[in-house]
RNA sequence: GUGGGCGUAGCUCAGCUGGUAGAGCACUCGGUUGUGGUCCGAGAUGUCGCGGGUUCGAGCCCCGUCGCUCACCCCA
């Protein structure tokens, strides 16, 4: 009987050792800012009310639109994968009451996320993202802070061709204003089919458009940023004078669009430019109005998502992985049957004092042993049979040079940390 | 969802104008008594993505399909 192999679902993005190490790797790098600075742990569902993103992402955009895994559970209920960070925290936090206590609340989260699309290299059907959300303050130096943990995450990675862009999509007045101008320009253009659909969803995203006659086209069309409240206005001058000062280098793209409904105000996104099209490796922004539409208090927000895949592509592309590979400290090879339960009880003393010790399985030849070794990458090998165990002496021999020294069973692990 | 490219051993690939599959690496064992990395020898591994067609005969040609990949779109 012979049975059919089955391969993962299309899309997904997997990482196995050895590669798995590379990810960890980036995965901490990306967050330990957000740690330093005092933001805690939120460990959410990956799947929630598919109302929340209706709601919170926006019913306009792409992501909820076409891109969300949504299925219906044993409870008929209308269960979706979440496509993004942000509304579930924000859904955490007013159902646990963060938002009555010390304001902001500074949380981190790390997993994964689903979004429905054709995947090309940097997208993936499941990807990872870690993010942070710090909720209940309306500060510049709060976006700036933010922002600057985003930019420690990349630089900890060692990256150096990337940029931060910046833009501020103003508050509900800015946006009104600008929106009816906007419309109407819109309304002017020669537009195909499947671009006039976009526009009517969300005008914003003809600012987007790759195409060079859609970009001249919307070349003279009005700018958002000329129609920010005086708010608006001062709080994104403050927001680039604290970048200044922490010596953040940005541009200001008046023309930035994100695909999530929820942002106001300071938005901004980190671009790599060794990853092909999907260049995005973060982005971020101020989200006023979310809190209030998923039944919370009216309190503002502002947090970003860092793509853990394409951070891990962009450390590829510039060579800054850190190059050791898996070692283990002590390889234990036990000689025949008898001497197995003895070893597996020393590799456990071995392991209680903090060392990596393996063992070798399999009733292999001593040579296959030694060169399973060899392989582990493990730093020392002993071999253990009758006579060490009588004798209470073995030979740690160092595979990096071949040299062995004699010493005591019991006193190996000291062996190891001296050595 | 729309296009382009590609699908031969675990990996990287070769396979001449169609004659029923190969290399390197990796893997396993061995080169005599309990010690790896080099070297030598031996071995295992493929429904040539899948289905159909053309042909005496297809990995090579045609059609379909699935998968991967890149781009559009979207975004992390």
């Amino acid at each position: 009987m012979k049975f059919e192999k089955i391969a993962a679902p299309k899309g997904v993005r997997e990482y196995l050792p050895p590669e798995s190490k590379a990810f960890e790797w980036v995965r901490e790098q990306l967050i330990s800012p957000a740690r330093k600075a005092g933001y805690q742990l939120m460990e959410l569902p990956v799947f929630e009310d598919t109302s929340l993103f209706n709601r919170g992402v926006g019913e306009s955009t792409d992501v909820v639109t076409k891109e969300m895994y949504t299925f219906e559970d044993r409870g008929g209920r209308s269960i979706t994968l979440r496509p993004e960070g942000t509304a579930g925290v924000m859904r955490a936090v007013i159902e646990g009451n963060l938002d009555r206590g010390q304001l902001p609340v500074k949380v981190w989260y790390s997993g994964q996320f689903f979004r429905a699309e054709r995947p090309q290299a940097g997208r993936y059907r499941q990807f990872y993202q870690v993010g942070i959300e710090a909720i209940g303050i309306d500060d510049p130096a709060l976006d700036a802070e933010v922002i600057a943990i985003a930019d420690r995450g990349f630089k900890n990675l060692g990256l150096k061709n990337y940029r931060l862009e910046i833009t501020s999509l103003g508050d509900a007045e800015s946006r009104a204003a600008h929106r009816v101008d906007l419309l109407s320009y819109v309304a002017n253009l020669d537009l195909d089919e499947a671009t006039r659909a976009r526009a009517d969803l969300n005008p914003l995203r003809i600012f987007d458009d790759k195409r060079p006659e859609i970009k001249e086209a919307m070349a003279n069309a009005p700018i958002l940023m000329d129609y920010l409240s005086d708010h608006s206005r001062k709080h994104f001058e403050a927001v680039k004078g604290y970048l200044d000062d922490l010596g953040i280098s940005y541009t200001v793209n008046k023309r930035m669009v994100r695909g999530l409904d929820y942002y106001t105000g300071t938005t901004f996104e980190f671009v790599h430019d060794d990853l092909g099209a999907q260049s995005g490796i973060g982005g971020g922004g101020r989200y006023d109005g979310l809190m209030e539409v998923l039944g919370g208090q009216s309190l503002s927000g502002i947090g970003f998502g860092l793509g853990v895949d394409r951070a891990l592509l962009a450390a590829i592309a510039e060579n800054t992985l850190p190059t050791e590979r898996f070692n283990s400290d002590i390889f234990l090879i036990p000689l025949g049957e008898e001497m197995k339960s003895y070893v597996l009880a020393l590799a456990e003393k071995i392991r209680s004092e903090g060392f990596i010790a393996e063992v070798a399985f399999g009733d292999r030849s001593l040579k296959g042993a030694m060169k399973a070794a060899d392989k582990s990458g493990a730093k020392f090998v002993a071999v253990i049979g009758g006579s060490e165990r009588d004798s209470g002496l073995v030979e740690l021999k160092r595979m990096s040079d071949g040299s062995s020294i004699s010493v005591k069973i019991g006193e190996l692990q000291m062996a190891l940390g001296a050595r």
